[in-house]
RNA sequence: GCCGAAGUGGUGGAACUGGCAGACACGCUAUCUUGAGGGGGUAGUGCCCGAAAGGGCGUGGGGGUUCGAGUCCCCCCUUCGGCACCA
C-alpha cells in the first residue's frame, strides 16, 4: 500500500481548517516567537522563490509551536503598486479586481502547501482600513519635520511616469521596469531618512543576527564619510565656496576648485570671457543622465574664470567645472588636490594643472608619478604646518580653520533622504491640501482616510489619474475653508511594508494604526526571512520607520527584526527562472505530481536555506521516494508496537534508541539555532534508515516494541514540521489525536544520546594508519596501549622510535615516530 | 577601485570550537525480485597503481603555522553579489 499524497494532505488540511488550529492570541507569560517572511506582492502566481521562503518559515514557525512557544505566523499582500495600474491602463481590468483576484488565487496556492498561516490576520495594504494609517503617520511626520516638500532632482523613470527614491535605482535604471532614469527637477515630498542616517550606522552592531552580507550592504549605502567642510573666498567677488575633503593635510597642494556644472554659484562665478564655453558645458552635463556621466570616466571641465582663495596659503587657484564632481554628494564643490587623489591627478593632466606633492611618504617624486598618493607621510610646502605627520596635521588644520572661521570638521553621509512622492495611482494618497493662502495642510486626523477614488480614468499618459478625478482633486482647505487643490501624488509603496509588521499585532484595530499592548506582546520580530534584493531597500526603511515610531513613542524598541535571514535564489539549469527564458518550474504541477510535502522536503534539503539552489526535479522524486518509506514503515509496524512497555538495557533495541536520541539532539538544535534545515532532514533520513534496518531483524519482544515505538514517534513529531500532512496521518496510526502542529516536540536524553564505545583514529606521523574501539572516556594510557599493539598500526611504528604521542580524547591518537 | 560571500566526488551538498574529508541524497554499475511508463531489496561507487592485501594522491593554486589544516595565517587565481568619479 503506497501512500497517497493528494488524498491525504485534501483530508488532512480539511481538519486543520475545521479546528481553526493556526490562530495566534497573545498570551501574557507564555513566551511568543513572532516568525515572518516578507509578504507578498500579489502579481498573479507565486514561484518557487515564494515557495522556498514560506517553506522556511513554515518549518521555523511550526517547530516553535510545537515546543510550547506561542507563535505568531501571519501572511499578507503588499497590494499596492505599479503592474495593477498598468493592467488597468491596458484595459484589462480596475487594479483593484486585478488584485483581489490575484490574491485569492495566490492564497489558493498558499494554503495548498499546507503553510500554518493565521488567515485571521492577513491584512492587505490597499485597503482604506490599512492605508489610513500610512496618511496619519505622514502626518505626524510632517508634524515633526520629519515629512517634508522641496524641490530636487530627482530620478524619475519615464516608463513607469513616476518618481523613483535613490534605493530603487539600479545602475541608472529603473529597478522594476530597467528602463533609463532621467534627472528631473521636481516638487516632492521627503522624508529625513538622513537624520537617522548615524543612528542606522550605529544600530548596525546590534544586528549580531542579520547576515554580515546585509549589514556590510547597509553600512556602504549609508556610506558614512568623516572629514571636514572648507571655504574657498572667491577672489574679487560676492561669497564663499564651500567644499567637503577627507583630506584637509593636502590643501596646501590644492591647485585648483571644482564644481558640480549644477552648482548654484556657477552662474555669478562664469567670468564674460568665458561664460558661452560654461554655458554648453553645463547644457552638454544636464542633457546626460547621472549613469551615463558617472560611466564616462574621462574627465572633462571647463574653466569658469574665476579665482577662488585657499584660507590656509592665501594663493588664488582658478575654479573649473567639470562632470566628475557631484552635485548630490558632499557640498558638490571640491578642491583639486593632484598629487594626493587619483581623479583630480587625472584632471590636472588634462588641463595642464599644476601637481604638487605635499605628504611626502617618502621617495616620491613629481617628476616620476604616474598616479595620484594617497599615502600617509610628513608634510611639505605647507607652511606652518612643513614637517607635521599628516594624521596629526588633519586635526590641527581642521581646528584651525573652526577657530578662524572659514571651516569645521564635518560627516558626511551617501544616505539621501527617502523621496516618496510618486505620481500614480494605484498607492496611498499623500493627505495633503495645497491652499493658495495657506500653503500646504495637512488633512485634519479626524478627516483620514482620504479615500482613494475607485472611478478614475486610466490614459497612461504619464500623470497621475488622480489629477484627472475632479471630484478628488478639488478640496476645501482646512484652515481658511476656501476652495483648494488635494495633492495627488501617492506615497511609495514602501511605506506600505515599513510597519506591516506591527499591524499583524492587531490587524482589526480601527482606532489607532495599531495596538501598542499586542503590539508590544509580539513584537520586534523574532525571525524574518525574505529576499536579499531588499537589502537597501525595504529593509533600510523598515529600520528607519521604526526608529521613528519609537521617537514618536508608539513601540519601545528601535530594531523591527531580531534575526534576519534571506533566503537564495531558486534556479534552473544555472540560469535565473524567467518568462522569457521558458524555464519557470510552476509550484502546483509540482504539488500535483509529488504533493506539498514533498516539495516542501525537497525544495529545503537540496541545501542550506541561504545557498543559491538549482532546482531539480529528481529531488522532488526522493523526497517523494523518503515520504512513501516512512509511510511503509510506521504503517507496517504501528499494529505490532502494543506492550512496548519494557526499557531496553542493551542490545539492538538499545542501539536504537540511542540513535534515536542522537537524532533528536541534532534535529532540534539545527532547528532552534543554526537552520541548516538540510542537514536536520538528512538527520531524519539517518534515523529513518536506522529504523529500516532495526525492523528487519525485529522479534517483537517487549523492549523491541519499546524502542521501535519511541523510535518512530520522534521520527514522526520531528518530520512534521517539514512535511506536516503526512505525519498528522501517522501519528493517528500510531494510536495518537490532536494535531502535531500543537506539539509535542521529543525531548532528548543525553545519557541515552551517549555511545559507551568509540573508534579512535590511529596515525603515525599524521596519516591514518589504524581504528582501535574503546570505552567512552578510556584513559590516555590505555588508548595508547591498544593503539600500538594494533598490527596496522604496529607494522608502521615497529623497529622505530615513537618521539611524541598526541591523544585526544575520544577521537583521535597520533604518534610521531623518527627513524 | 572598495566591501561582502564563495570555490570540496559525475551532481546537490556534509564535516559544530583545527582531530578518520565526502554524512545524507541524486545519478551510475552489478545483481536479485515474472509487476513490466517513474516499484522494491542487496552490493559497489573520490582519483591513480594493484588480481588482492596494500600503497600513493586528494577540499581552486602556491607558500606557511601545527604532531595534525577543507577549517588558522600570507600571496595568487576564479566565480557570484553589493557600492562606485563619494571628494
Amino acid at each position: 500500500m503506497t501512500y497517497d499524497p493528494q488524498a491525504t494532505e485534501a483530508r488532512i488540511q480539511e481538519r486543520w481548517q475545521r479546528a481553526g488550529l493556526f490562530a495566534a492570541k497573545e498570551m501574557p507569560g507564555v513566551p511568543k516567537y513572532y516568525c515572518l517572511e516578507m509578504f507578498m506582492y500579489p502579481s498573479g502566481r507565486i514561484h518557487m522563490g515564494h515557495v522556498r521562503n514560506y517553506t522556511i518559515g513554515d518549518v521555523v514557525a511550526r517547530f516553535h509551536r510545537m515546543r510550547g512557544e506561542n507563535v505568531l505566523h501571519p501572511m499578507g499582500f503588499d497590494a499596492f503598486g505599479l503592474p495593477a495600474e498598468n493592467a488597468a491602463i491596458k484595459g484589462q481590468a480596475h487594479p483593484k479586481e486585478w488584485t483581489d483576484a490575484n490574491i485569492a488565487s495566490m492564497k489558493r496556492q498558499l494554503e495548498r502547501l499546507g503553510l500554518m498561516y493565521d488567515w485571521d490576520r492577513e491584512i492587505r495594504t490597499c485597503e482604506p482600513e490599512y492605508y489610513r494609517w500610512n496618511q496619519w503617520f505622514f502626518i505626524k511626520m510632517m508634524k515633526r519635520g520629519l515629512a517634508y516638500k522641496a524641490k530636487r532632482r530627482v530620478n524619475w523613470c519615464p516608463d513607469c511616469a513616476t518618481v523613483l527614491a535613490n534605493e530603487q535605482v539600479e545602475e541608472g535604471s529603473c529597478w522594476r521596469c530597467h528602463s533609463a532614469v532621467e534627472l528631473k527637477e521636481m516638487e516632492q515630498w521627503f522624508f529625513r531618512i538622513g537624520d537617522y542616517a548615524q543612528e542606522l550606522l550605529d544600530s548596525l552592531e546590534t544586528l549580531s543576527e542579520w547576515p554580515s552580507e546585509v549589514v556590510a550592504m547597509q553600512r556602504n549605502w549609508i556610506g558614512r564619510s568623516e572629514g571636514a567642510f572648507v571655504s574657498f573666498a572667491v577672489d574679487g567677488g560676492p561669497g564663499n565656496i564651500r567644499v567637503f575633503t577627507t583630506r584637509i593635510d593636502t590643501i596646501y597642494g590644492a591647485t585648483c576648485v571644482v564644481l558640480a556644472p549644477e552648482h548654484p554659484l556657477v552662474e555669478a562665478l562664469a567670468t564674460p570671457d568665458r561664460r558661452d564655453e560654461v554655458d554648453a558645458f553645463r547644457a552638454a552635463m544636464r542633457s546626460q543622465s547621472t549613469h551615463d556621466r558617472a560611466t564616462s570616466k574621462e574627465k572633462k571641465g571647463v574653466f569658469t574664470g574665476a579665482f577662488a582663495v585657499n584660507p590656509f596659503s592665501g594663493e588664488k587657484v582658478p575654479v573649473y567645472i567639470a562632470n566628475f564632481v557631484l552635485i548630490e554628494y558632499g557640498t558638490g564643490a571640491i578642491m583639486s588636490v593632484p598629487a594626493h587623489d587619483q581623479r583630480d591627478f587625472e584632471f590636472a593632466r588634462a588641463h595642464g594643472l599644476p601637481i604638487r606633492v605635499v605628504v611626502q611618504p617618502g621617495g616620491l617624486d613629481v617628476s616620476s608619478m604616474t598616479e595620484a598618493s594617497p599615502l600617509d607621510g610628513v608634510l611639505q610646502e605647507s607652511g606652518p604646518f612643513t614637517g607635521m605627520d599628516n594624521q596629526e596635521a588633519m586635526k590641527e588644520m581642521a581646528a584651525k580653520a573652526k577657530a578662524g572661521g572659514f571651516g569645521e570638521q564635518a560627516v558626511t553621509f551617501r544616505l539621501k533622504d527617502w523621496g516618496i512622492s510618486r505620481q500614480r495611482y494605484w498607492g496611498t494618497p499623500i493627505p495633503v491640501i495645497n491652499c493658495e493662502t495657506c500653503g500646504t495642510v495637512p488633512v485634519p486626523e479626524g478627516d483620514l482616510p482620504v479615500l482613494l477614488p475607485y472611478d478614475v480614468p486610466f490614459t497612461g499618459l504619464g500623470e497621475s489619474p488622480l489629477a484627472r478625478a475632479p471630484r478628488f482633486v478639488n478640496a476645501k482647505c482646512p484652515k481658511c475653508q476656501k476652495a483648494a487643490r488635494r495633492e495627488t501624488d501617492t506615497m511609495d509603496t514602501f511605506v506600505d511594508s515599513s510597519w506591516y509588521f506591527l499591524r499583524y499585532a492587531s490587524p482589526k484595530e480601527d482606532k489607532r494604526p495599531f495596538d501598542p499592548e499586542a503590539a508590544g506582546y509580539w513584537a520586534p520580530v523574532d525571525f524574518y526571512i525574505g529576499g536579499i534584493e531588499h537589502a537597501t531597500m525595504h529593509l533600510i526603511y523598515f529600520r528607519f520607520f521604526t526608529m521613528v515610531l519609537r521617537d514618536l513613542g508608539l513601540v519601545p524598541f528601535g530594531e523591527p527584526a531580531k534575526r534576519l535571514m534571506c533566503q537564495g535564489m531558486v534556479i534552473k539549469d544555472g540560469a535565473k527562472m524567467s518568462k522569457s527564458l521558458g524555464n519557470i518550474v510552476d509550484p502546483d504541477a509540482m504539488i500535483e505530481r509529488y504533493g506539498a510535502d514533498a516539495v516542501r522536503l525537497n525544495i529545503l534539503f537540496l541545501s542550506p536555506p541561504w545557498d543559491q539552489l538549482d532546482w531539480k526535479e529528481s529531488g522532488a522524486e526522493g523526497a517523494a521516494r523518503f515520504l512513501n518509506r516512512v509511510y511503509d514503515l510506521v504503517e507496517e509496524a504501528a499494529p505490532k508496537l502494543e506492550g512496548g512497555t519494557d526499557v531496553p538495557q542493551d542490545g539492538e533495541a538499545l542501539l536504537l534508541r540511542r540513535k534515536t536520541h542522537q537524532a533528536m539532539e541534532r534535529v532540534t538544535t539545527e532547528l532552534s539555532r543554526r537552520l541548516k534545515l538540510n542537514t536536520a532532514i538528512a538527520a531524519l533520513m539517518e534515523l529513518c534508515n536506522a529504523q529500516q534496518a532495526f525492523v528487519s531483524g525485529f522479534r517483537a519482544t517487549p523492549r523491541e516494541r519499546f524502542a521501535l515505538k519511541e523510535s518512530l514517534e520522534a521520527l514522526v513529531m520531528m518530520l512534521s514540521p517539514f512535511a506536516p500532512h503526512l505525519c498528522d496521518e501517522l501519528w493517528e496510526k500510531l494510536g495518537h489525536e490532536g494535531f502535531l502542529a500543537k506539539g509535542p516536540w521529543p525531548s532528548f536524553d543525553p545519557g541515552i544520546a551517549r555511545e559507551d564505545e568509540v573508534t579512535l583514529a590511529v596515525q603515525v606521523n599524521g596519516k591514518l594508519r589504524g581504528q582501535v574501539t574503546m570505552p567512552l572516556g578510556a584513559s590516555d594510557e590505555a588508548v595508547l596501549a591498544t593503539a600500538k599493539s594494533n598490527p596496522k598500526v604496529k607494522a608502521h611504528i615497529d623497529g622505530k622510535v615513537i618521539v611524541k604521542e598526541f591523544v585526544v580524547k575520544d577521537r583521535i591518537v597520533n604518534l610521531v615516530v623518527k627513524g
